[in-house]
DNA sequence: AAAAAAGAAACTGTCGACAGTTGATTTGTC
DNA sequence: GACAAATCAACTGTCGACAGTTTCTTTTTT
């Protein structure tokens, strides 16, 4: 009946999928691309193209890619297209900066408000950790410990603050997703959470924050080191 | 010819306008609309309607919402549509508080990072604030007041503390707007930032972060409770 | 007269289309 | 052989349409 299109030069990136929520799931798929390198830095995403790959239309696609724009992770210029962020130290940097002043806030918050359920959760995901540690499960590991802390930004009660942490987890969800892959000791990861908890069940704020900078100094350092890697390679 | 469909039964909330940077200028619309009280807390925003009064098609209507709600100042339910933010007074202060921790941290970093010329520019601001006042011209005061923070954000240096600042002005300038209508005295508001350029001035931190804090929170207390009372009223 | 059911209106999610742009490729010129 | 002009495919911004839902209104029932 009709001639087939001819293939497109390069072979698709995404696989189909159905409709409801479509918006959400194409970002998803999108987020996971750059994660493990199917998209790289600075690289056009096209919604044309993306929707054709994905068998939605286009409305669906550019929203999603707006979506991921308002969060930081890709780029527009007007009648250009979308772009994957290519973020330089700078801009890393300016990440972890941001994010360590909110989730040391946070935090300071969440230890005047936790409840001895709210500690037995947090000691319960550490555990979660140590489990995936020792079973070397990097990738589920980077998983939980977003959650760890996560949830001592939800502890903080301010919606506002937990809105953004989410925005800044996007982005770092590419880079976090690299060092998932290249984390040397996963065992290590775990153990380096152990202050924090401490400092934690002793409630002592100024401990908490002392530990959590040096925590998130050393994040900071690994991922940033990593991503630019992943940018050149 | 046609019959021209009913009247709708509320007149129109918006006007016409010309394409080409539609979605920004929508969505500057609806948030002067929120700002000027024709958009309550809580009122539905149909993109259909929206993009019927603005004479536009639906898409770029549908972009500007979700523009906004990426800021916060709007809310969607699936299938439901866009509805104007409804903060309560919890949610209030969970945004000065964030824009505190923000502000504050950047101020810290914009002091080291300051040359004279940029002194020279928050001085020439503050200037124009003091004049705004004399002349009584409330409006222009609190654009001026909002420049003069984002400034402060700016020279600090880190853009995604920058752009979190925006957004968080987003959710603030209908409050804002209402405040401008509602403040008794805007002689005193430029008063209020006299300290903090004195700070500045003197390179002093510490002091600054005291300064910038009770600012902000006075700041939040008129904001809190004139937004509760109009969202009420 | 209040509650439930049925019907109508309006709106959302998604789609495909078209005009005008942009970036890449080819052709033509010095 | 390098460079400018012309050509072309692909893409973006915007639009109108349709199907399925939600919401409002009217009608029916108890």
């Amino acid at each position: 009946m009709f001639e087939k299109f001819p293939e497109p030069s390069d072979p698709p990136k995404f696989q189909a999928l159905q409709p409801d929520d479509l918006v959400t799931r194409i970002a998803d798929q999108v987020v996971r691309a750059i994660g493990d390198g199917r998209l790289r830095p600075g690289e056009k995403v096209a919604e044309a193209k993306l929707a054709r790959e994905l068998g939605t239309s286009r409305a669906p696609a550019r929203e999603a890619l707006r979506l991921l724009e308002s969060q930081g992770l890709i780029v527009s210029h007007p009648r250009r297209g979308f772009f994957v962020h290519a973020y330089d130290s700078k801009e890393m940097h300016d990440i972890y900066d941001l994010r360590e002043c909110l989730e040391i806030h946070a935090a300071r918050l969440a230890l005047k408000r936790m409840t001895d359920a709210d500690l037995a959760r947090l000691e319960a995901q550490i555990e979660t950790l140590h489990r995936l540690g020792r079973a070397g499960a990097a990738q589920e590991q980077v998983v939980e410990d977003y959650a760890f802390h996560r949830m001592l930004c939800e502890l903080g009660g301010n919606g506002q603050i937990l809105r953004i942490f989410d925005q800044l987890a996007t982005q770092l969800r590419a880079g976090i997703a690299i060092v998932g892959r290249l984390y040397d000791d996963p065992a290590k990861i775990a153990a380096t959470h152990d202050p924090l908890i401490a400092a934690i069940r002793a409630r002592d704020g100024d401990r908490l924050e002392a530990e959590l900078r040096e925590h998130l100094e050393d994040a900071r350092e690994h991922v940033v080191a990593l991503y630019l890697a992943a940018s050149v390679a």
